[in-house]
DNA sequence: CCTATTGGTCACAAGACCGTGACACCACGA
DNA sequence: TCGTGGTGTCACGGTCTTGTGACCAATAGG
């Protein structure tokens, strides 16, 4: 059963794809507030969520928000055509994928199991990248079947690389993602970091297989 | 993961199921029509069943009612798309899930592991791990064979933390789940809690071995 | 070969984080 | 009214983490 939740204030638009998103056989719990989503949320798990960004009371984004300081549900947002810089705005607040309405019924259902799909392959919750294994529910890492310990930010840190395995991130875009931004942009923080986790994870820290250094860029997690 | 018995009609189906689950790791079981799947369940007991609802002879819906009336085997029925009505009769007719085709093999799988998961935590009205037996319908718990006394509030943070084993969750989460959101965020309410709960479960309350602190993220519950 | 720039390494002090025990408060029944 | 068990909160202390800056090594470009 696929339990998806849709929060949507107009009335004639959740029916509408309630009906629709029943039809295609999921089981959909609808509802006009974030509130009650919350709620609903706090009580039974939905599957996924799908969330109109103009609602009354908590709007959509603020939902999302909540929800991900409670669960990393997938989430659908729900815009009005036009309104372009929400996208910004519901990508940073948690969500998943981000449909502009009006939305065809067999758009929204690709789109859903996109999403659910994505986060399926992802929620086996554990990668394996050659002697390396990561355990994202369990926050366990392994390197050649032995357990290694890593500090929360060591680990902040290398869930962030290997979310984005293969491409080169800089180092203020890592300060902003694993750190607060209260720090400043030049230090060797990074890169002590960076230095601390290779030291664990590195058969030869000097000659990285994992995490290799872009000259002037940053850093890159690539599968060895 | 061992013994899926798929049933499918269509052979080109049914061989892409077998083989992409089999590459997943299950062992799979296919047959063709219901009465050669009954039959092989009387035999030898299969850990789930996947059935085809459109199939020749005895088709899908049937098969799981009488497959009900033999075990409470974990069924999951498997239908075209669009036919919503089946929804309804095939869970009415006992089966765990629903999955609509064509379906990726990874998504079948999320949804195999789903079904038994949530089986596994609740049918069995008690778990045991190591030591540690939890009789989750008389509320008990018991260590080595005797009885502990666990309060309220214990009682329900230990169920939440065995409800995933495994992995990490935070103390947010925790806050929201086993007490209401009405607290404030920074307490050592949790933490007192889970030292209560060791006290009476560990055999060394500083090295504890059900309970895990990961500093920086929460606490893990992992069997022994 | 020299220089400028960038990244690696290290040690350490500040402080974050958690375990622990004490204690006050509350609900409830004797 | 008192006693009792359950709970939330707090303060303290020990341990682990981590940001920082100094300094060294590597690299690129001329």
């Amino acid at each position: 059963m696929a339990g998806i939740l849709l929060v949507e204030d107009d009335p004639s638009v959740r029916t509408g794809l309630e009906l629709a998103l029943t039809r295609q056989g999921h089981s959909v719990t609808a509802y006009g507030t974030g509130e009650e989503a919350l709620d609903h949320i706090r009580a039974r798990r939905p599957e996924i969520v799908i969330l109109d960004v103009m609602l009354p009371g908590i709007d959509g984004v603020e939902v999302c928000r909540r929800i991900r300081k409670l669960d990393s549900l997938p989430i659908i947002l729900l815009t009005a055509r036009g309104d372009d810089l929400d996208v910004v705005v519901g990508l940073e607040a948690g969500a998943d994928d981000y449909v502009v309405k009006p939305v065809e019924p067999r758009v929204l259902d690709a789109r859903i199991r996109a999403v659910l799909r994505r986060l399926e392959s992802a929620s086996a919750d554990r990668v394996t990248f050659g002697d390396l294994v990561i355990d994202r529910g369990a926050l366990k890492v392994s390197l050649a079947g032995r357990e290694i310990h890593l500090t929360p930010t060591e680990l902040r840190l290398l869930l962030e690389l290997v979310r984005h395995p293969g491409q080169v991130l800089n180092r203020r875009y890592l300060l902003r993602a694993v750190w607060d931004h209260t720090h400043v942009a030049d230090s060797r923080l990074v890169d002590a970091c960076v230095q601390r986790i290779r030291a664990k994870i590195e058969p030869v820290p000097a000659d990285p297989v994992y995490i290799h250094t872009v000259r002037g860029f940053g850093y890159r997690f690539s599968p060895p």
